[in-house]
DNA sequence: AATATAACAGAACGAGCGTTCTAGTATGAT
DNA sequence: ATCATACTAGAACGCTCGTTCTGTTATATT
């Protein structure tokens, strides 16, 4: 009955997303998102309402896409400790794969640094997200430890990486070089061997 | 020769720095900073050149009285795990004690996320701030195993330790509440705990 | 084919941004 | 006491912000 629309809101999102991504919520403009989208202003208002409204729902694209990119093989793998190591690597590799299209760091993390004190919205979908983090890391512990591989704890330990994850998430994004995230990856892998108990 | 200044720098930039710490860099409106140093636009910019001028002195400020808090028992204090301990203490009494006056997580993590990927002055800076935690938390290690506290290694471990700080001011930014950082922490000190030899 | 509907492009809005300018003022050196 | 200096307050600058408005265009239904 009226005239369907002509861009994909899926494309859309990944572009907007992309710059609020790299640029932040602040600095990223309305009109940056109009020309990173090739959207016009009022249709972007027509889908989204206004800036806030698009910001949500590229948080939500960005869950939908990338979170389960990890939470796959960490909270349902079938391995233990190898399932987290899978993870660290997948974090290194964010470092040299990062290019203008696919900005270093994580969304969640940037944006709930930079609003999380005054933003509900962004506040709780990073709490969302540290909560989904945790339970996958508990899961991948649980069946290290019924794979033999360690013995207990578990809980404090999905918390250490849970903080290590987040910590390599703002370090990233402070613009440190791949050297020393490297580093500090090798740390946590180091780490991980030495909960493994010897065989 | 001339009419001295009317205004103490160190008040003024800590007034700066509590509206930058708190909002960010982009959010705080040099409006803002003059409300809140009760110093005129013209001051402002007639001693700290600009905005950025202004970011960076309370950077320094911030190195220069936050820093010392840590650093001193950190790098050379006359325990070992206790040190560290003390230092875990320091972060969770930040969350209790959370006011207008004194902003949650660290300001230097808080503008490296936000500004790191562009602004090389925060970036170097968060760079030396964490290559100083590192060698402070190596310093408490080392002491550590000379004390027969624990074993090697300390190199991977301080990496650990210099990760879930930056873990914990992230999510302290992020806006979490005081029992989640309360349990963020605890897995930290139970951390340390596995680290320690049996006496 | 005619109509109702909504997306489209781009101009225009007031508000707020960081910065500069215009005066006026208070002080140390002569 | 005079002068040079650099502080002070506040108005004003051009610009960009997020948002809204004005037509125009294209499509699904009748």
């Amino acid at each position: 009955m009226a005239r369907p629309r002509e861009f994909d809101t899926d494309t859309v999102l990944e572009a907007a997303m992309t710059t609020l991504w790299r640029d932040g919520y602040e600095s990223a403009s309305v009109s940056d998102l109009v020309d990173a989208t090739g959207v016009g202003r009022a249709s972007l208002y027509n889908a989204f309402d206004d800036k806030h409204g698009l910001f949500e729902a590229c948080l939500r694209h960005y869950a939908e896409g990338r979170v389960p990119l990890w939470r796959g093989q960490l909270a349902e793998g079938e391995r233990g400790l190898d399932d987290i190591r899978a993870f660290l690597s997948l974090l290194r590799g964010v470092v040299t794969e990062s290019s203008e299209a696919a900005p270093t760091g994580c969304l969640i993390v940037n944006t709930s640094v930079e609003r999380g004190s005054t933003d509900p919205f962004v506040r709780d979908m990073a709490a969302d997200y540290r909560e989904e983090l945790g339970s996958a890391f508990r899961a991948a512990l649980s069946r290290a430890l019924e794979l033999g591989e360690i013995d207990e704890p578990i809980d404090g330990r999905a918390e250490v990486l849970v903080l290590g994850a987040m910590g390599l998430f703002a370090v990233l994004s402070a613009g440190a070089d791949a050297t020393e995230i490297n580093r500090l990856i090798v740390g946590l892998e180091h780490l991980l061997d030495s909960w493994a108990k010897p065989a």
